[in-house]
RNA sequence: GCCCGGGUGGUGGAAUUGGUAGACACGCAAGACUUAAAAUCUUGUGAACAUAGUUCGUGCGGGUUCGAUUCCCGCCCCGGGUACCA
């Protein structure tokens, strides 16, 4: 039999699910191992060879060390809530119900094609109701639960309730929005409504008004991880901040500990750097400013408090609240005027001018606690709201920003750190000596800092303060394809539970997004008043939701009563090694933390920390061609300047458009002219641009009517991101079909570090599917099984040896592509030595199992074996086999190679030097200079230095 | 700007973390088989001289060492993250 992927595939396939061969058991008595992939999102357009790079990876992981006797669970679901799906749906008009049911049936029959070892019966979907559940479950857990500060965890609010009816808020210290200050008799006497609004201050799952990223084109908020660059991550559409009634939660009250537990994972340290940047720990000092003619105390937070002498104005983020209060009669149109114009600005036009200052005066002035002079209020946008208090005070002598603004408004600037000992420090290092500064004079900024400080708590006027970049995360969505709250609320307003759960999202026809912040639930009037006398919250969770917990349901993915069983937690634990892109680096990963963090003080997860190890893969890049026409409005319509004409003008003008590389081959390939059907193919193939005008060197061209001119098209490749819009997937399924799903796998191992991107290139894939032919042909010559019993050399038995070491080695590393090679040497190897035999190619077919498991497969079973090789036990090299009589030695004078001679491999370092000395050639190189030393490297080299 | 990675043949990438740089594969070249092509197999393949050897060679410039892709100092370039963070 010739080596037919196809024909072994199909009939494995079937082995494998009729015996339920990847069937993961909750054998207690076994060690475990926990093995996952960050789940897939069932987009319409399938997987694409990007997609599997880590599963492969875990996969081949999993299957050894279900081999080496671990009951391991290496599980995939799909993560089918959310707005890719329903950006997906609202596209194609199909209901995002049946569309990710139809896409998660093509990913699963994907999936299986590739051969991985999934346990479907564990599988979860994030949109099933029996899973979310528990999402639900967990967010009512967060809604009835507030943080301690002093016992640091988390605890009821019943137990806050309980102390504000008996001491009000005197002696809590809780992590919350807003500092409280009320007595037991004043919350005894306050309505429903407004018990409500306090405790929302404190519930870790919580309602507020706050400034959001509004996105108009989605229909909905974004949390601060889901905007990048001022524009939607998903989409790339632009972000407004708009204040907004939202839930979110207090992810902040967990801030020092994902801080500090990064310690205990074993995380790449870019990945826990980004983290750590996320978070953003500053220390420093809280800070009440008096305001002359005024009640009104400004609230800053500053890490350089020794500087404090030379703050010599003050400066409010234009939306701070006191800025109405403190502009005075005269300022006013101007403060106005301004507030306007920075409103007007959207976050990127903010951003892209970032060395532009801009402000103004507010007409108030507040007095410096410590120099006792009065200082200016202005108001300027490069004061953000949402971080520290909204205000700062200037010091425009240590501050870059500071002195900018200082020097376009001619503020006053006094020099209070001497830095001429430090002729490279900039203006942000802290070092140097304090100067102008009264009692700090002549101190070290770092001792200043401590003195300062000392000094403001003495005054009474600030503290010692702890700021976090990190914000509480918006969960609030205002779309359809979502877990719906479990949130209702009475007549008075108040918000209350829903505890029969799951709490179903109802099925709409209309599901897409509806203008003006509302939800598409909030159409659903007979849902949203279903119980009478209460109102049904209308927003749905965000996409994170589901994905922050799956790791769990995974170990008892069928639970009724909770989440996961108790058993199947403490047995499982958390996951061993767990395998995804960056991209998730500060948005999945640190929303499974907090929650993992959550649920632990509940007493349900057995660890603090989801997530032993991770690994992050590299993406599978693609090459996209690109089409560079000028694009110009004229009345109305599109006009496309061809590429040749528009060079002088600037780059950043040019539409890039993406074009399908089968339309350039046909069409015209770089730098060719396209005719008239080029460009009607162009427009039919992109109906966005129907009726839009061409200009060309030689003419106009509308629409494609105009006679025969040509235009030049010039396309240009560049690599990147593997999409749909792009033109550039490449199915999985197409390489499975040609080369077999071995091959396939094998090559995108082979193709380089796991954790390395890449553009997806099937150059080499030849010379892997060489290999799997010539592996083949070890065992099998046409017809013929050619394995004999005869006795393994010495060589034979030291070449599979090295291999299982190496093979071992590597998996271990997670470095699969030099493993690849590694078993391209030993088959090469076994071929010149025309070894057949059974005791070298028995262990060697369950060594590579776990990379090709249908060519394993089909050998173990011509071997006589009935079950699967899946369940056979994992070869361990024998270190007497790679034991060597005598080694070769290069010998070096000086560094320079001289001569090389044969030294017993158990020779002691002197009888190595001694044989070296005695060799003629090194003799020669020695002969009358003192030998100064002999470096004598066991398995490697002797060095002789005269 | 700041914080992480990284820079090795024509290409993807190895190198036991200080010990013979370029494993393995692609590509290319020559040869065998074939009417021919494909496939397959064999050989060669860092560069320059020399054609058995020599010299140079891991982004650039220095340093430590008997010996540096690896360690140290100073630059250049590429990728990722982040950004008025007070």
């Amino acid at each position: 039999m010739d080596y037919n992927t196809s024909e072994i595939e199909s009939k494995w396939k079937k082995f494998w699910s009729k015996n339920n061969t990847y069937k993961v058991s909750n054998d207690f008595t076994k060690p475990k191992f926990y093995i996952l992939d960050m789940f897939p999102y069932p987009s319409g357009a399938g997987l694409h060879v990007g997609h599997p790079l880590g599963y492969i990876a875990t996969d081949i992981f999993a299957r050894r060390k279900r081999q080496m006797g671990f009951n391991v669970l290496h599980p995939m679901g799909f993560d089918a809530f959310g707005l890719p799906a329903e950006q997906y749906a609202i596209e194609s008009g199909i209901h995002p119900a049946i569309s990710t049911d139809e896409n998660i049936k093509k990913y699963i029959a994907q999936l299986d094609n590739i051969g991985f070892n999934y346990d479907w019966s564990r599988s979860v979907k994030t949109s099933d109701p029996s899973y979310y559940k528990w999402t639900q479950w967990i967010f009512l857990q967060l809604f009835d639960h507030y943080y301690d500060n002093n016992e640091n965890k988390a605890k009821k609010i019943e137990n806050l309730v309980a102390q504000f009816k008996k001491n009000g808020t005197e002696d809590i210290n809780t992590q919350n929005s807003q500092e409280e200050d009320f007595s037991a008799a004043e919350w005894n006497g306050y309505s429903p409504l407004e018990k409500n609004d306090i405790l929302m201050n404190y519930r870790l799952a919580y309602q507020k008004i706050g400034y959001v990223n509004w996105c108009e084109e989605l229909g909905t908020v974004l949390a601060n991880d889901e905007v990048k660059d001022g524009v939607s991550e998903r989409g790339g559409y632009p972000v407004e901040k708009r204040a907004m009634k939202q839930w979110s939660l207090r992810i902040t009250a967990y801030a020092e500990r994902l801080l500090n537990d990064l310690e205990t994972v074993d995380w790449s340290e870019s990945l826990k750097a980004m983290q750590r940047n996320w978070i953003g720990k500053s220390v420093g000092a809280q800070l009440f400013f008096n305001v002359t003619n005024s009640e009104q105390k400004i609230e800053v937070f500053t890490t350089r408090p020794d500087t404090i002498f030379g703050a010599t104005y003050m400066v409010l983020a234009p939306e701070h609240d006191l800025v109405s209060l403190l502009t005075t009669d005269e300022q006013k149109e101007k403060i106005e005027a301004y507030i306007a114009y920075s409103n007007s600005r959207s976050e990127r036009e903010r951003m892209s001018d970032i060395k532009e200052v801009t402000g103004a005066f507010t007409g108030a002035y507040a007095i410096n606690p410590f120099t006792n002079k009065n200082i200016p209020i202005w108001i300027g946008d490069y004061v953000l709201k949402d971080y520290g208090t909204g205000a700062i005070m200037a010091v425009p002598s240590d501050d870059d920003r500071d002195k900018a603004f200082a020097q376009k408004f001619d503020l006053q600037i006094i020099d209070v750190v001497d830095k001429s000992d430090y002729p490279n420090a900039t203006l942000k290092d802290k070092i140097g000596k304090i100067i102008n500064s009264d009692f700090l004079n002549g101190l070290d900024v770092k001792k200043a800092i401590k003195t300062a400080l000392n000094a403001i708590v003495e005054k009474g006027i600030g503290n010692r303060k702890i700021n976090y970049k990190l914000r509480d995360a918006n969960y609030s969505r205002q779309r359809y394809w979502g877990e719906p709250f479990p949130i209702k609320y009475n007549k008075d307003g108040v918000a209350l539970p829903i505890n029969e759960l799951p709490h179903q999202l109802p099925n709409l026809d209309d599901f897409k997004p509806a203008n003006g912040g509302k939800s598409p639930l909030a159409r659903n009037t007979d849902w949203v008043n279903k119980e009478t006398g209460y109102r049904r919250e209308t927003d749905t969770m965000p996409g994170f939701a589901g994905s922050s917990w799956y790791y769990l349901r995974y170990m008892d993915a069928t639970n009724q009563n909770a989440l996961a069983s108790k058993e199947s937690i403490n047995y499982w634990e958390s996951v061993d090694l767990y395998v995804g892109g960056t991209e998730h680096a500060v948005g999945h990963l640190m929303y499974s933390r907090f929650w993992n963090k959550f649920l632990f003080d509940l007493g349900i997860t057995k660890t603090v920390e989801p997530f032993k190890k991770l690994i992050n893969q590299g993406m599978i890049q693609g090459v996209i061609e690109f089409l560079y026409l000028q694009k110009e409005k004229e009345n109305g319509k599109s006009v496309f300047v061809s590429a040749e004409i528009a060079k002088n003008n600037r780059a950043k003008d040019y539409a890039k458009i993406p074009v399908h590389i089968d339309y350039i081959s046909n069409y015209g390939q770089s730098d060719s002219n396209l005719n008239a059907e080029g460009i009607q193919q162009f427009l039919n193939w992109r109906p966005v641009y129907k009726g839009a005008k061409f200009v060309s060197k030689d003419g106009v061209f509308i629409d494609g009517q105009e006679e025969n001119e040509k235009i030049k098209i010039v396309t240009k490749s560049e690599v990147g991101k593997m999409s749909k819009r792009y033109f550039n997937v490449v199915n999985p399924d197409d390489m499975v079909s040609k080369y077999g799903a071995d091959c396939f796998r094998m090559y995108e191992m082979f193709l380089g570090p796991i954790e390395q991107s890449k553009p997806w290139d099937t150059n080499g894939i030849d010379g892997v599917s060489k290999f799997l032919r010539k592996f083949w042909a070890l065992y099998q010559k046409e017809d013929a099984w050619i394995v004999n019993e005869d006795q393994p050399t010495a060589d034979e038995l030291k070449i599979l040896h090295l291999t299982i070491k190496k093979i071992n080695d590597d998996i271990e590393k997670f470095s699969f592509n030099t493993a690849v090679s590694a078993f391209m040497v030993c088959v090469n190897e076994l071929r010149s030595n025309k070894c057949h035999k059974r005791a070298i190619l028995e262990p060697l077919v369950k060594l590579i199992a776990p990379f090709a498991p249908f060519i394993s497969e089909e050998l173990w079973h011509k071997f006589g074996y009935s079950t699967s090789i899946h369940h056979s036990e994992y070869p361990i090299h024998n270190e007497t086999y790679l034991k060597e009589d005598s080694i070769e030695y290069p010998i070096s004078v000086n560094g320079k190679k001289r001569a090389s001679v044969m030294i017993p491999s158990d020779a002691t370092k002197e009888e190595a030097e001694a044989i070296a000395l005695s060799i003629d050639d090194v003799q020669k190189w020695i002969d009358g200079k003192d030998i100064r030393k002999v470096i004598f490297v066991p398995k490697r080299m002797v060095n002789i230095v005269v």
